[in-house]
DNA sequence: GCCAACGTTGGC
DNA sequence: GCCAACGTTGGC
């Protein structure tokens, strides 16, 4: 299978990509994702050496602020066992995790971060899932046409 | 297995 | 803060 790519939404108040940046050698696990959609993917289908846009949700303003890449794939989200952490998850048993995530690396912060507001304008942009209504999704597949616009956009 | 009620996401 | 859209839960 070819290598696809991916978008990760994530709130700046809880992860942004200046922490991402600030993690030791720019790596951080994926943890936290509780939709079960999003759950197939990572379990299934984001494999290593993939490429990953991290958007910025619930700020001002909304915009993809750089792209990862995978450095790990598919292992077990170690805080659905904490009980202290937010993302426990009392059914789920260690033999056989509920939850998994993955690693990413930053490769790079955008110097144009892309807006919301442009992505919307941006006819070849259109098919993006994130702009499409109803879509939910923290994790979401993205085409190649479209990585390699928003990566022009991005450094230009 | 259905579906109403409830909770969460996330843009505005 | 509002609310549309969607996911999950739980009674039956």
């Amino acid at each position: 299978m070819s290598k696809r790519y991916w978008l990760f939404k994530s709130d700046p108040d809880e992860f942004s990509i200046e922490d991402l940046k600030n993690s030791k050698d720019k790596t951080a696990c994926w943890d936290g994702v509780r939709n079960y959609q999003a759950r197939n993917f990572i379990r299934d289908e984001i494999k290593k050496g993939e490429g990953v846009l991290f958007y910025h949700s619930n700020t001002d303003p909304l915009a993809i602020t750089g792209y990862c890449k995978v450095v790990r794939e598919n292992y077990p989200d170690d805080t659905q066992f904490d009980p202290k952490n937010k993302h426990f998850d009392s059914k789920s048993k260690p033999d056989s995790p509920t939850w998994v995530m993955v690693d990413i690396r930053l490769v790079k912060k955008f110097k144009n971060p892309i807006h919301l507001t442009s992505i919307k304008k941006n006819p070849k942009l259109k098919g993006l899932k994130l702009v499409k209504k109803g879509n939910r999704l923290s994790v979401m597949p993205v085409t190649k046409a479209e990585w390699d616009e928003i990566l022009k956009l991005g450094n230009g």
